[in-house]
DNA sequence: TATTGTTATACTCTATAACTATA
DNA sequence: TATAGTTATAGAGTATAACAATA
């Protein structure tokens, strides 16, 4: 290798170059020092969660649900007769983007739109036969695949530690 | 530990909430339950991100710093001498999308492009004397306003687990 | 007048193909 | 031929304004 005398150092192809190096005083520098990063929250958290919903993905790739599809019929299983107004809002949805997620769910037979006898103007949401089949299986995945995961990984106590810690963020950061 | 009350978004419009009530037995059922969604793990840790990044933009509104220019500077100083694709890829963006992201912190005067003389092809990203001082007072912002905050939540040895647990979480899930 | 669902729209992020200049 | 930086572009996700039907 060309040792130059200006630049620092070329891009430094792969692992074998720098496998066979002999002076023994300076670190690789194959890889990049993170730093601080590696301890600011923001950068740390955004990582995991890209690489749960990833992992949530590949787990449900078999019934196709998104984690914000997945949501949307958790919620409304657990809160039968609300409209797409509360069911938005409560996950942080904006109204004019629930529109089309519901779209799709519908025309899969997932869940329907109702028209209230109270309130003509709203849509009580309820999930079809199909559509509590599905979650039925998504959650049965979820556990064994997808949780399950997490728990090998951390273990059972560190696991809701985490998840108490993270709702607590959510809630009062 | 339990999950700590929360606070959502408490949509309470108006008095209309109690519309139909009539038996005062019965819970409120103005706001939504969130069932099985609260121990979610992807759940709860993409809220828990968006109100880290939110907090986040709050400290550095001064300095005008998002997560990601934050990341890309601190990454810059610790590692002098690397080119866009080395610095892009550790922090998992795109080289094509990495282009504005350089321009938006050049323009600022924060970092500089070097062509590299062994590899006119490169690009050596370095902070200017300016970058430096942006960075060092961001870095005292978010240790004393936004990092803190989350020791005052959880407590310096919870934090850290919790730091800990992402991280495993990022690189092992 | 206010609210529900909706449309239109825009802005950010992210992802892929292809070009250029170097190697 | 392959690689670094770049351009163009397309797709998600998210944000606001405004309109029709209804209250």
């Amino acid at each position: 290798m060309t040792v130059s005398k200006t630049a620092e150092k070329s891009s430094e192809k792969s692992g074998e170059a720098a496998k066979g190096r002999k002076d023994a005083g300076e670190p690789l520098a194959e890889t990049l020092q993170l730093g601080e990063l590696s301890e600011q929250l923001g950068y740390v958290l955004k990582r995991a969660q890209l690489k749960v919903f990833e992992n949530f993905l590949r787990c449900m790739a078999s019934l196709q649900l998104t984690p914000a599809q997945f949501s949307v019929l958790l919620l409304v299983e657990k809160n039968p007769g609300r409209n797409q107004t509360e069911i938005a809002s409560t996950l942080g949805i904006l109204r004019p983007n629930f529109v089309a997620m519901l779209d799709n769910l519908e025309s899969r037979d997932l869940c329907a739109r109702i028209r209230s006898t109270n309130d003509r103007r709203s849509h009580i949401l309820v999930l079809t036969d199909k559509g509590k089949a599905v979650l039925a299986r998504a959650k049965k995945l979820v556990a064994t695949k997808h949780e399950a995961r997490l728990n090998d990984l951390l273990g059972q106590s560190n696991r809701e530690a985490l998840i108490a810690m993270l709702s607590k963020i959510a809630n009062e950061f």
